[in-house]
DNA sequence: TGCCAGGCGACGC
DNA sequence: GCGTCGCATGGC
């Protein structure tokens, strides 16, 4: 199974596993479709991310995923990365009494929503501000080499708050993040004194949680919204952008049909990518 | 060149 | 409370 040349060079530290997962499932939709900014596809078609300090190859065949781990016992971690054991036919089932939802649906039906680092998703987010994925990217790639810690196969580690929250603007200026610097500042500096908890956060119910994270300086509505979503696993979460106002505006006037509210975030996804990539296929 | 990007903070009213 | 504007950076 050809995974990718990074990983096969260190084979011999490493544990590869394949699982079946549903027809559905799209490893490439779902790492690609912006809800995540560190996986980077090779040319044989594998994907190679890292998350929470955790190395991962992966490469999918029809039912078959492949995943090139640093540890067999970390397989549940991945598990529950990519959310392969949540119901998403049945999800689709709910979504598909909207007909605007159901054609999102249609169109990549094997999107996941990922379960992040609370701490990356903030950054991440933050950084998402005002900004095109492909940049969002490559700022986070720049964080992660220059503060992060090296990971098998050439990948750097998300740099702890500690780390970011002793570093300057100068410091932080390699970055080029523009204006979002100081916002990066406040969320490293507040988590690192503890004045935002992720871990309260996470125990929180949903508005204490977005009250929470928006006493961060460049956290507004939409930033929290997607942290909760994609760091907190809070899926009725549903973070507004420029895409999302286009959907209201053009499919609901009136707001969310009932069948999306409960995994509005999930429905979010699938909106995103649809409104994003439709139309672009001959 | 101007416009826009997974927005937000400051400001005016 | 709501609308408007500036904001770093970079691609088209």
């Amino acid at each position: 199974m050809p995974i990718n040349q990074v990983l096969l060079e260190d084979r011999s530290a490493r544990h590869t596993v394949s699982i079946s997962v549903p027809g559905a499932f799209s490893l490439r939709d779902t790492l690609t479709c912006g809800q995540c900014f560190r996986w980077t596809q090779h040319p044989d078609g594998s994907f190679l991310g890292a998350a929470s300090g955790r190395v991962c190859g992966a490469y999918q065949d029809g039912s078959s995923l492949t995943l090139e781990m640093d540890s067999p016992e970390d397989l549940p971690f991945w598990r529950e990365y990519f959310d392969l054991d949540r119901d998403y036919d049945a999800l689709a089932r709910e979504f598909s009494a909207d007909k605007t939802l159901a054609a999102a649906v249609r169109f990549a039906p094997g999107i996941r929503i990922l379960a992040q680092d609370p701490w990356e998703a903030l950054i991440s987010f933050i950084i998402s501000q005002n900004n095109r994925i492909e940049r969002i990217s490559a700022v986070i790639g720049r964080l992660c080499e220059v503060f992060g810690e090296p990971l098998p196969g050439g990948l750097f580690s998300f740099p702890e708050p500690e780390i970011l929250a002793t570093q300057t603007e100068e410091s932080l200026a390699p970055l080029r993040c523009g204006y979002r610097t100081s916002y990066l500042l406040d969320a490293a500096r507040r988590t690192a004194d503890g004045r935002l908890d992720l871990a309260a956060v996470s125990r929180a119910d949903t508005d204490t949680a977005r009250s929470m994270l928006l006493e961060v300086r460049g956290v507004g509505p939409k930033v929290a919204e997607c942290v909760l979503l994609y760091g907190f696993g809070r899926l009725e979460c549903f973070p507004v952008d420029t895409w999302i106002r286009r959907v209201m505006r053009e499919y609901y006037p009136g707001g969310l049909p009932d069948c999306a509210l409960r995994y509005a975030g999930i429905a979010q996804q699938f909106l995103f990518h649809y409104i994003r990539n439709a139309g672009k296929q001959p």
